[in-house]
DNA sequence: TGCCCATGTGACCGACCGGTCATAAGTCGA
DNA sequence: TCGACTTATGACCGGTCGGTCACATGGGCA
């Protein structure tokens, strides 16, 4: 979507205007983000933003779906999920990386939280409508995997559960931490070296009590034999872009 | 927080102004909306306004605070959460009375889901603060009431819990509507005569599947014999406003 | 060297914003 | 009728916005 022009730059300048559009969208979030001072801080004209972009969409899209999302994705295929344990115990796994990933680029998670809720500006509330289906779809497709691993009920309404299971992982998590960290995601975009107030044993704990809730919720009275003994991440995640939804 | 030459106005003008004021915040959110252009909807003057409030957060915590929350709380009091039924079934009929009252108003909900987002302006992000801490407490209320009916766990996390209700009466309901009715809530702001496209018994089914995982998630295997026999919604709502947390 | 063309630039435009203030209109008791 | 006070008004101010455009810059090629 941004122009050639945009693409011919050295990467060191386009980083730079990345850096500084992160910057502005979570500092102020996607409505109230103006050009003027997305350019002022990138240190470029006016005019010269719109040789790249057409407009504010078109820049938030590129770095929700190519600059992001792609890091993310690379981030979360690292993690050993191939670990010896059932469905629950690779969830967790999969929602610790997502979870740290998160509290590592807390802008990033800034821009992601806009995703998934409803926004006034028509052209950011397709993005939004676009994020909603990726994200249901992905985490029912991840439910189905459950099922052919014998630990997920066969009686469930999956498009529900999913549902609900973005929520918790979108909002309910948001609202855990700030309990636990005591500040929200913008307080914590300007002092990410607070870190240390949500430290990794407590990060455990949160994931582990979720994970309970939806094995309980969802989850086979006792396990069944199966022939699947491991998530596929590339299965659930052919829509890219999706390695935002956690955290 | 109005000045009193706002509570001195007649009340059909006062109405005015707040019918104005909602249309426009839920149609552009918070920081889109303009002082200009609801003074325009109200056909007032933008000095008049000034006589009014201090400010446009002033109006917002009022339309939040005095004019709407009450109204939903009135709404939920009315309901027959007496109902011959256990902790469960009384907690589907509240839940389906808050669904209700949100689809009847749903530019009411719309003002109401801005609530639990974090914001970029830092005096919305103060409110939206104070009603993530009403809404953690309340719904934990809750729990703990459906502990002493013997229907809710005792080993339980119980603000993770809360948070997790939260997430997913706010959020997760949120998603269920859109692929039920086929559009967000903005839409649905402009479009209520296609409430028919989310019929009754939907909306039962979808409370009901939410209940049942909740149950299933935080619920005990079999009901316990308790004191208590229903819940008491003046000891969960004393906060008030938290009539916004449903739908 | 001279030319071309992709790229860079920032002053400028009209629109809209939040907020103010001098003034007008309305109300009511004396 | 008058005057004191409250309420209503909208033109106006300084500022910021998204977006444009005439012009400057510079690298490669003839």
């Amino acid at each position: 979507m941004p122009k050639p022009t945009f693409r011919n730059l050295p990467p060191e300048k386009r980083a730079r205007i990345a850096e500084a559009a992160i910057l502005e969208f979570a500092e102020k979030g996607y409505i109230g983000a103006s050009i003027s001072s997305i350019v002022a801080r990138a240190g470029i004209a006016k005019g010269s933003f719109y040789q790249y972009f057409d407009g504010k969409i078109v820049l938030y899209r590129w770095l929700v779906y190519e600059h992001t999302g792609q890091a993310k994705l690379a981030s979360l295929k690292r993690l050993p999920v191939s670990a010896p344990s059932d469905f629950w115990g690779q969830l967790a796994t999969l929602l610790m990386g997502g979870l740290r990933f998160g509290l590592e680029h807390p802008r990033l998670s800034r821009l992601a939280s806009e995703l998934y809720h409803p926004s006034g500006d028509p052209e950011l509330q397709q993005l939004v409508g676009e994020f909603q289906t990726l994200a249901r779809t992905n985490w029912r497709g991840l439910l189905e995997q459950g099922q052919a691993m014998g630990d997920v009920r066969e009686d469930l309404d999956l498009d529900l559960a999913a549902e609900m299971m973005v929520a918790m992982l979108v909002q309910g998590m948001d609202l855990t931490l700030q309990r636990k960290a005591g500040m929200d995601l913008i307080d914590f975009c300007s002092h990410p070296e607070l870190e240390h107030l949500f430290p990794v044993e407590e990060q455990r704990e949160m994931i582990d009590g979720i994970v309970d809730l939806l094995r309980r919720a969802v989850g086979t009275p006792e396990h069944r034999p199966s022939d699947q003994d491991r998530i596929d991440l590339d299965a659930v995640m052919e829509g890219l872009g999706n390695g935002l939804d956690l955290g």
